[in-house]
RNA sequence: GGUCUCUUAGUAUAACGGUUAGUACAACGGGUUUUCAUCCCGUCAACGCGGGUUCGACUCCCGCAGAGAUCACCA
């Protein structure tokens, strides 16, 4: 079995659209079967440079390797369709002789004057009510229309079910335009038979053209493929698909944001799909081992980044907890400047330490930027935190000063600085002030980071190291003492 | 307008004639020696409407309503 993923280059694919690529993968990995890449660039009009490479970027990060496409090659090449103009030609030629194609050398104004005679008489247009009499011999710049075969048609789609249509729905289409490029209508399928491909999957807006695809085959003797309709991902808002007017990002955005490639992957591929478990979090593999076409949803759904945050930080610490620190280290120094500036001069084993410390706040890598500065450049001593904290509030700023200069003297003593000679000293210390945690404990914290929020205070002075952890808490009793 | 498709909590989904309609995200409340987060416990919340079929319907059938898709020399 063969399945495809076939964009066009025309910008970034944005999520919503990923998920094309997905679904084939995902079944041809499970079958035994072959994943190809295909780029439909046959609209001159609309080609982006350098959306070809954006493409193959995002499977890559995805972890979509494509056996047969761009770069890898394979037997069925070219896989660029702007390339195959030959082939379609040939295929043209071959309906032609067949007398199911013709040149059609009406001009676009003479089809918007049919177009609004039966729109004015409120009856369906279809071209194949123009056809002209005495076509003329096909030719390079005229193009070439289907002679449709209109009647009923069933057939079946393995997400959708049963379908059938009639024969108002089926018309004579341009299969290749007067610059000599095919339409979609052409090219896709002349190359799913060319390239062997058995799984024909898309969005649902191909639905309404199947009627035509299927006379397509039908005039070309092809076998027809098993057809998948995919239900669009629609926008947070409103009901329309999900698209880039909704703000729609690229995989790649995410990636610069610190989305994990596994969790849009397990997040894209549970959006409108389940495999009647109550898994949430599934590995590739396991995707791989239980995707089943016929447990795809029916209809469309939602796009909630919420969840895919969430899913993001359950990824980062599944990667923590069993591939390790490190591995996850590996994830954050990717050049895509996931850690402060100030941390450049930090080397790998310093940085290691705050993110085992850190990784379970974090929902993006990208998390790291704000919440970790206090790790390598000394906070500005902000004393309203300190002074309009809810638990300090009732505490004189002479109160607050000497809490932190006696916690500073009995962590001087500390000889063997380790996390849990800190939790001891502590917890002694609170016993000696016979002050609440809420209390003392909230005072030291802000005289440490001065951030909204840390790690808990013994693994915080560990990484800190005993020279830094003494000397901020000296200068926020200063601070207070002087205010 | 024609044709086609879809319809379980705010969101994603489970159920495939008999359940107190399950789970997750979100929201809200509580617990885990400070904060934020993790983790744990709990609360709120759904079968679009109307007819059938059946002892019994979220599940099957028919209407209706709502939503979406498509009617290009774009894919």
């Amino acid at each position: 079995m063969k399945t495809r993923f076939a964009p066009s280059p025309t910008g970034y694919i944005h999520i919503g659209n990923v998920r094309s690529a997905i679904y084939p993968y995902l079944l041809a990995r499970q079958q035994d079967g072959t994943f190809i890449l295909r780029i439909e660039d046959t609209d001159q009009a609309r080609f982006v440079e350098g959306a070809t490479e954006l493409i193959e970027d995002t499977l890559k990060w995805l972890g979509l390797e494509w056996d047969e496409g761009p770069v890898v090659g394979g037997p069925a090449e070219p896989y660029f369709q702007s390339q195959r103009a030959n082939i379609y030609r040939a295929w043209g030629e071959k309906l032609i002789a067949k007398g199911r194609a013709y040149a059609d050398p009406t001009d676009s104004e003479t089809i918007q004057k049919y177009r609004d005679e039966c729109n004015a008489k409120k009856v369906p247009y279809l071209y194949r009510n123009f056809r002209p009499e005495n076509p003329p011999e096909w030719k390079p710049g005229i193009p070439l229309r289907f002679k449709a075969d209109p009647k009923p048609r069933k057939w079946h789609d393995e997400v959708m079910g049963d379908l059938e249509a009639g024969p108002e729905v089926q018309d004579d289409i341009i299969l290749i335009k007067a610059d000599g490029m095919p339409t979609y209508n052409f090219a896709h399928i002349v190359d799913d038979a060319e390239m062997g491909v058995t799984h024909v999957m898309r969005g649902v807006e191909y639905l309404s053209s199947t009627p035509n695809y299927l006379a397509l085959y039908e005039a070309l003797d092809l076998k027809v493929p098993k057809l998948v309709s995919l239900p669009h991902i629609l926008a947070p808002t409103g009901n329309k698909k999900l698209g880039k007017r909704d703000g729609a990002k690229s995989a790649t955005e995410y990636r610069a944001d610190g989305v994990l490639p596994e969790a849009m992957l397990n997040y894209l591929a549970c959006l409108g799909w389940n495999d009647g478990t109550e898994q949430e979090i599934y590995t590739k593999d396991e995707l791989i081992k239980n995707f089943s076409l016929d447990k795809i949803q029916n209809s469309g759904a939602r796009y909630d980044e919420t969840k895919l945050l969430w899913m993001n930080g359950q990824w980062i610490r599944r990667i923590a907890d069993e591939q390790g620190i490190d591995a996850l280290y590996a994830r954050t120094i990717t050049g895509d400047g996931f850690w402060p500036e100030s941390a450049a001069p930090y080397d790998d084993e310093y940085k290691k330490k705050v993110l085992a410390i850190i990784y379970d706040r974090l929902k993006t890598l990208a998390d790291l930027r704000d919440m970790t500065t206090y790790f390598f450049e000394n906070p500005t001593v902000d004393l309203e935190m300190i002074t309009g904290n809810k638990f300090l509030k009732k505490f004189s700023e002479d109160e607050l000063s000497d809490m932190l200069m006696l916690t500073s003297r009995k962590l001087e003593a500390i000889q063997d600085w380790n996390a849990d000679n800190l939790q001891t000293a502590l917890n002694e210390l609170l016993e000696e002030t016979g002050k609440k945690p809420a209390e003392l404990f909230s005072v030291i914290r802000i005289a440490l980071s001065f951030a909204p929020f840390s790690p808990a205070l013994h693994l915080t002075m560990n990484v800190l190291g005993k020279n830094l952890t003494l000397s901020r808490l000296q200068t926020a009793a200063t601070a207070l003492e002087n205010d």
